[in-house]
RNA sequence: GGGGAUGUGGUGGAACUGGUAGACACGCUUGGCUUAGAACCAAGUGCCGCAAGGCGUGGGGGUUCGACUCCCUCCAUCCCUACCA
């Protein structure tokens, strides 16, 4: 009787077994060290598609990594802190701790029953003191560097609630709450000053191993443009309006300037204008986020101001719009509503001029948003736009009116919230004066919450802020792409209680393969970098980049979209796990699509990885392994199955090294699965065919390892339970080239390109003899009758095309 | 609005370097096994057509002996857009 294969019982015996003899605990060894990690989750509570998704690559690409002979680095923690905990204590009434170690907790045994094999003792947390006390070292020591400043940044305040929210918690213009409209408010905030680094984030990107779309990514959001700073003179007064602009070109075709309703002069002219106090009121009813401020219509006031043209002299008029940005460049922006979309579309709402400057030579219909050449510029016609960009920067200098700068779209970090569960900034403020906490000092401890309360910011917490009469504390806390800048060099050191980083941390770093959603391929990447080039430049790290190589893998989708709460679309993974077992989740999640792509969950899918692990359980279970000299001649049918089970090894070995194909690779081990003929697999078959089984099953059962790592374990050790064979994760097998060598091929023959006949031919056979057999081909001679043969093309080993 | 992707059978996907489009799987159809079902096994399955044959990789155009692959253009969907993580 065959037992019966039994996922739950034979997964947990493995895992506990590995947990028992800490198999996956890592330290530096003269072996080539591999810090493989995947971006550690936010604890919402329980492990989403999203999760299983990521965590199983990392972890395939660790098993092969492992059997490759690296020591590999595969830690596992929690980015704690974070908005959700703090809804969650409103709903619930749980404190936001509770409810966050509660949900660590059941997910880290949900990871473990994935058969994931992390390093736990390398476990962290970013809401436990001993975690961000360094953080808030870091933060000390950039301010100590001259990083950290405080400005006056625009929030979303909510007022009814009288709170800040968040970006998600605007709904429609709306507090998600309250229902309140929200009003744009500008607060003092803690910045950091990333754009210090700019050139290098944006330089630095051709060191590392990334996705092309990634580095675009990034290098579009540094946005580095050359361009210039304009000063226009405000008609009547002594003062300026100092403009950015990519396009110095097209300043004859300047029709009006335009500032931001948060810009001084706005706020000084509102005032006075009870016109232009509304329209302010109108634009400060919306949303911070830029994808909400730019779709919104464009609207704008005419201030009456006039403002002379630095070249011209002409007066233009002054307007407040809308879709001007105060974070971005100096807030003030010229109009040319000729080359520019967004002002063309401004200046026909409100009837301004529309001057044409650029000429593309024909097809003239404005805007014209390319560079071409100069018309109705004066002296400057018939230049290029680059050339005419030089010389009106070069006038412009000399008239003291402006001069050719490089511009950064990158803004500076803002790292202020005003939140209860966060890490809490370590400043006091002495008679009003800020001052960094002493190193002694930290961490600055957050304070625990009342039983059963929602959760008080700490700028209602007095025993909090208030040290002494002088002395209150800053209430303000970290945004928690903070936490998660630096947790990557932090693992290494991670049960060191008294160095932020050590030893370990100058072996492990950089990361060799960091791996998580494309929707981290900015905000979370960027900020990382930034840490670490500070870092580096305090001694603290080496390098110039974290990561070195990074996978970015797609969305988990439902119907299309990615699948989350408030779509209401998520498939619970737990209920795949009890169902099938780990490893058929973990091989349905990587047979369905590569990584890089999306996956459109697909139920009836799970049933097909379900099947392939069953029939790898058939095959090796009834039977033990028995050692067999190698025969000195096969048979023709047992040479094809040793020629597919090395070709099948080449080609998972090769989806595994050099483009992370697992769903190809695991194509290729069902295809050699297929491919064992039944009499192979009989107890009283010929000693040469079983040796060939032998050669098989190990080639299926070793490839199979880093992917469903339970069931080949299993197996393996109950095969050679009679021989004295290696752990099946002690190497991975080598291919025997010579092996794959075939003297025939299947000639493809197309006449103009469509397919007509098929024949075996010989691999050393000349383009002569090729299109002598071909000829022959029935189908094929009977379409070549009467024609004549122009030419005819051979692709060895492959094709042969005739051009009738 | 800006930036980045994606688009191939009924479905997920394969075709890696311009060389047989649809590997591998799901689903479906037929048959076997079964009292019946599940499971399992075997065969078939891009579309139109009785067939010969024709058509076919989001739409349109181009380069090439040959295009899913390269170029131009249009369309649709998804992700990010600085306070969700």
């Amino acid at each position: 009787m065959v037992p019966e294969y039994n996922p739950s019982k034979i997964e947990k015996t493995a895992q506990e077994k590995w947990l028992k003899e800490g198999r996956f605990k890592s330290k530096p060894d003269n072996r080539q060290k591999y810090y493989c990690l995947s971006m550690f989750p936010y604890p919402s509570g329980k492990l989403h598609m999203g999760h299983v998704r990521n965590y199983t690559i990392g972890d395939v690409i660790s098993r092969y990594k492992r059997m490759n002979n690296f020591n590999v680095f595969q830690p596992m923690g929690w980015d704690a802190f974070g908005l959700p905990a703090e809804n969650a204590a409103i709903a619930n009434k749980v404190s936001p701790k509770d409810w966050t170690n509660q949900n660590i907790e059941h997910m880290k045994k949900q990871l473990i029953s994935l058969g994931l094999g992390y390093d736990w003792s390398k476990e962290l947390r970013t809401c436990e003191p001993q975690y961000y006390k360094w953080e808030q070292l870091i933060f000390k020591k950039f301010y100590e560097k001259g990083l950290v400043y405080k400005k006056k940044s625009i929030v979303n305040w909510d007022p009814v609630d009288e709170t800040v929210l968040a970006n998600e918690q605007v709904i429609d213009g709306k507090g998600w709450r309250s229902g309140a409209k929200v009003e744009l408010k500008e607060i003092d905030q803690w910045f950091i000053k990333i754009t210090d680094y700019a050139d290098e984030l944006l330089s630095s990107l051709d060191e590392v191993d990334w996705p092309e779309n990634v580095k675009t990514m990034q290098k579009n959001w540094i946005g580095k443009s050359h361009g210039a700073e304009i000063k226009y003179q405000i008609a009547d007064t002594s003062k300026y309006l100092t403009v950015f602009s990519t396009r110095p070109d097209t300043i004859y075709g300047v029709s009006f300037i335009a500032i931001s309703p948060n810009h001084e002069i706005a706020l000084d002219l509102a005032e006075k204008d009870s016109q232009v106090k509304n329209f302010l009121n109108k634009c400060n009813e919306t949303s911070s986020a830029e994808a909400y401020m730019t779709k919104a219509e464009k609207l704008g006031i005419d201030t009456g101001m006039k403002a002379i043209h630095p070249i011209t002299k002409k007066n233009i008029p002054v307007w407040i719009g809308n879709f001007v940005l105060l974070d971005y460049g100096t807030g003030v922006v010229m109009g040319v509503p000729g080359h520019d979309q967004r002002d063309f579309e401004f200046a026909s709402k409100y009837n301004l001029d529309i001057t044409q400057v650029i000429s593309l030579g024909s097809d003239d219909a404005l805007p014209i948003t390319n560079k071409g050449t100069l018309v109705n510029s004066d002296i400057y016609n018939d230049l290029s736009s680059d050339d005419a960009s030089l010389k009106i920067i070069s006038q412009l200098k000399s008239d003291e009116l402006g001069e050719g700068l490089v511009q950064f779209r990158l803004r500076d970090w803002g790292v202020s919230r005003q939140r209860y569960w966060g890490c809490p900034i370590p400043v006091i403020y002495e008679n009003g004066e800020a001052k960094l906490v002493e190193e002694k000092d930290l961490p600055v401890t957050l304070p625990d919450l009342p039983e059963k309360s929602a959760p008080i910011p700490l700028s209602q917490n007095k025993d909090f802020y208030n040290v002494s009469e002088e002395i209150k504390r800053e209430t303000d806390t970290f945004d928690t792409f903070m936490d998660s800048s630096w947790y990557y060099a932090r693992f290494t050191a991670a049960d060191n209680e008294s160095e932020i980083f050590d030893e370990n941390t100058k072996y492990w770093l950089p990361v060799d393969l960091y791996i998580g959603g494309i929707e981290h391929a900015i905000l979370h990447l960027l900020y990382s970098r930034f840490f670490h080039k500070a870092l580096r430049d305090m001694g603290m790290v080496d390098g110039n980049e974290p990561f070195k190589k990074l996978l970015t893998q797609g969305m988990v989708l439902k119907d299309g979209a990615k699948m989350s709460k408030s779509k209401g679309n998520t498939v619970d993974p737990q209920s795949y796990i009890d169902k099938y077992g780990a490893d058929t989740v973990r091989l349905y999640m990587m047979f369905t699509a590569p990584p890089e792509q999306s996956l459109e969950w697909s139920e009836s899918s799970v049933e097909g990885a379900s099947r392939f692990i069953k029939k790898v359980w058939n095959l090796v279970i009834d039977k033990k392994y028995i050692s067999i000299d190698m025969p000195n001649k096969f048979s023709k049918e047992e040479m094809d199955l040793r020629r597919k089970t090395h070709s099948t090894l080449k080609k998972v070995t090769s989806d595994f090294e050099s483009r992370f194909s697992f769903n190809t690779a695991i194509a290729s081990i069902m295809e050699l699965l297929n491919a064992i003929p039944e009499d192979f697999k009989k107890s009283d078959a010929a000693d040469s065919k079983k040796f060939c089984l032998n050669e098989s099953i190990t080639i299926i059962l070793k490839t199979l390892n880093p992917i469903a790592p339970h069931i080949s374990e299993f197996l393996w050790d109950h095969f050679h339970q009679e021989s004295s064979l290696d752990s099946i994760e002690s190497s991975w097998p080598e291919v025997q080239e010579n092996l794959l060598e075939v003297s025939e091929f299947e000639l493809v023959i197309q006449i103009n390109g469509k397919v007509r006949g098929k024949v075996l031919a010989d691999i050393d056979f000349d383009q002569d003899k090729i299109e002598e057999i071909a000829k022959k081909v029935e189908n094929v001679s009977s379409n070549l009758e009467g024609k004549d043969i122009k030419k005819s093309i051979y692709i060895k080993g492959k094709i042969i095309n005739f051009v009738v």
